[in-house]
DNA sequence: AAAAATTATGCAACTGGTTGCATAGCCTGT
DNA sequence: ACAGGCTATGCAACCAGTTGCATAATTTTT
């Protein structure tokens, strides 16, 4: 699993509770990999029984139930030790494929009012990224070493969009 | 879900055991979507209970516990309903790009050779898509509706190793 | 002052996907 | 004759991810 060693990453920028956790993880890795509050609970459950994280009582003198939790030295050496692991490349399980292929099989499904609509929805994501690269990336050359990898990591987002919506207009020509 | 609708598809084109199913499953959707023997024979006998599908047994005189599924009519209404559903597009949930936050956040994690690893294995699977894609797909307009739905199936899977080459590429060189 | 939205956390039940193991017949080479 | 590999199916246990619900305090709106 994954979940927890993001969140890990996501706490070594910045300590935060929860609910803080879910909202940055929607706006940074979330753009690619959603997952619900739920989940990251969980996580944080196990990972603080597991020793890789501990939380404390948010400076807000008991007012809320907020917990602020930050990441070990056991969890640093844990985000170190799985980061050297190889992985698989993440498969392209995309449902709109298997849909495809039961169009081929049966006959016109009409399929082409979603596949608009998913163009649509794939413009939208590119416009946000270069908006995004706009803002924090516009500096080029002088960013430093980590903001040129989250950079990279957001044009893998937009290369993908971008490819995305050139393929699906190619697939919509074929449709019509 | 949608394994069940992939196999509904998968069993429309050819009627099969669930053992042929996973392999043929391996050869076509699988390029993109794994699924284990497991997943498949489970999600059979679901169908089945639920009247999508009916199994006979393999006509090889009871020689072995083979038995070949073909899709009822149900079944194929239900692929029908299904394929009209909105789907959302994928998620990019790519473990690699929380090692590399992990990298921007610690430091130089030596991450270079396992993307070195990854190209070698995009590489691969460009290979053979597009040994498949001369053999299959060369005739070009002379294809059926089907066959070209087909290729452009295979094309976004060429499409995203290509991209996922050219960006890994530079990525390296922002590693090194 | 009351109603509604937002912040913040969590339980329980369920579905999907993975792993390890078990079974059993057939085929091939030694 | 038998060992090893392939075909073929399945159980059980587990882990990951989703959904619906519950709780409770604070802030904002009416």
């Amino acid at each position: 699993m994954a979940l927890s060693h993001a969140l890990l990453t996501s706490l070594l920028e910045k300590s935060s509770s929860g609910y803080d956790l879910a909202r940055r993880f929607d706006k940074s890795i979330g753009f690619f990999w959603h997952a619900t509050h739920q989940q990251i609970y969980r996580e944080l459950g196990r990972m603080a029984l597991a020793g890789w994280i501990e939380s404390s009582s948010a400076p807000d003198a008991g007012k809320t139930r907020k917990r602020i939790y930050q990441v070990l030295p056991v969890g640093q050496a844990e985000l170190l030790r799985w980061a050297a692991e190889p992985s698989a490349p993440m498969d392209l399980r995309d449902e709109f494929m298997v849909r495809l292929r039961a169009d081929a099989a049966l006959g016109d499904l009409g399929l082409a009012s979603e596949l608009e609509r998913r163009i649509a929805l794939h413009e939208e994501k590119l416009a946000l990224y270069r908006e995004i690269e706009q803002r924090d990336f516009a500096a080029g050359p002088d960013l430093t070493r980590a903001a040129r990898i989250h950079h990279m990591i957001l044009k893998k987002g937009i290369l993908y969009e971008e490819n995305s919506i050139a393929w699906a207009r190619d697939m919509l020509v074929l449709l019509q």
